[in-house]
DNA sequence: AAATAAATTTAGATAAGTCTAAAAATAAGA
DNA sequence: TCTTATTTTTAGACTTATCTAAATTTATTT
């Protein structure tokens, strides 16, 4: 009847589940130990310890020695967290005028505050907003993640016309690279050219003409027209 | 030179220090174990071994038996924990909707976020704010405090007008019952007569007559013209 | 299938922060 | 001043989160 969820976890098991979360969307089947201790920078020894806990609370289904995966609360923790971290992100880059390279370590901070009126409050000030400042959906307060169909600019074809939607790398970088060509998101990109030795392509953004490698093309998603 | 400042401290070593730098205000002279440990809802023997780790840390001259005093150092410290305390409130209060009386405790977790462009840029957003919510003085980025001659309501007398500019107990009881009876920061107000027994007050506000007891008016801090 | 390699878990330590109970120092009262 | 009360510190224990090194299990190769 009364599910008073956010009974409060430590900073480290949100972290975990955070992880564990992220690494089954893309690594698909269990996750194993090592991949969260890599993912993690910590050590293996550390993670199974954490595992231990996690399953306890009902948080992860937890096999010796066959990895995890998160159960239906430990899903909902894991997109709360990450609907507060991807709120802050917008909040910083809207309301605070940080670049969107400089968000996601004060984010990996106030991800952690609990207090559900901020968020609500944060989310109407924002407007609600649906994506992040690097295109990453933000889940409602079910834990549902918007869709918006993407392709890595890398998957398009010459002639195909797209509009920049987020990234896949968002290290400081790959950002600052990104600004210093003009490339951010609402923008629309033309694929004029590609050169299939290198896979490097020649694009066109605001009527400009621009060579990118292989490394940019794969790490930019792009929603196209059509 | 470059006086790396931020060296980062655990939130328990930034709790006990604002709670000393309050403690020192109000107390005047060094500050007890037992003070601290009454504050902090903590045991004596907890605060010790504390006092040991600050004392390392050039954070407070601790002399067994004697109590503590900040070093500068410390002082600096738990002002700019105050600073963003406060500033965090205003932001809550102003941009985020909440009432002044459900400020405090989002605020406790909000201070330690370590990040100095995080409340530079809130800051400036606030329009640069010298009180919180709770007419309580925010500290500049030096830790100066800036002062506001305010007296409390039950030291005035009949005939005196002031306006509200703070509150002395910040609790949420008294703020709703301020909040019920009309009395908000920026109001003004008239006492029209004090009754020597109680030491209860008819004060004017809002052109409303309004009796407050000596509870009431111990804890609401007033400036008054001239 | 046996041997070897890799992944995972266990055992035992460490550090931070807290607690209880006992000891020591200081303050107060007779 | 001597005795008692209060305050403060110390000693030892516990929890959370982490680590290293050793043991165990699972996977891979001959
Ligand atoms: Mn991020
Ligand atoms: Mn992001
Ligand atoms: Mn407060
Ligand atoms: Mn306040």
């Amino acid at each position: 009847m009364f599910e008073k969820f956010q009974t409060m976890f430590s900073d480290s098991e949100e972290n975990y589940l955070k992880t564990i979360f992220h690494l089954e969307r893309s690594l698909k089947d269990g996750v194993s130990t090592n991949a969260i201790a890599d993912q993690m920078q910590t050590k293996a020894s550390s993670v199974t310890d954490m595992l231990k806990k996690l399953s306890e609370k009902q948080l992860v289904n937890y096999i010796k020695y066959q990895g995890v995966t998160l159960t239906e609360k430990g899903k909902k923790t894991a997109a709360a967290i990450i609907r507060k971290h991807r709120i802050w992100e917008v909040f910083l880059v809207e309301k605070l005028d940080f670049n969107w390279d400089e968000v996601h370590d004060v984010a990996e901070q106030l991800e952690h505050i609990d207090s559900e009126k901020l968020i609500d409050q944060l989310d109407k000030l924002l407007n609600y907003p649906k994506f992040d400042p690097h295109g990453d959906p933000i889940p409602n307060k079910d834990g549902n993640f918007p869709l918006r169909d993407k392709q890595l600019l890398s998957n398009l074809k010459v002639g195909d016309i797209g509009v920049c939607v987020g990234v896949k790398d968002t290290s400081s970088d790959f950002l600052k690279y990104l600004d210093k060509h003009g490339i951010a998101l609402g923008k629309q990109i033309e694929i004029l050219e590609k050169e299939e030795f290198d896979k490097s392509q020649k694009i066109k953004i605001d009527n400009q003409i621009l060579h990118v490698s292989q490394q940019i093309a794969s790490n930019l998603f792009l929603k196209t027209k059509h």
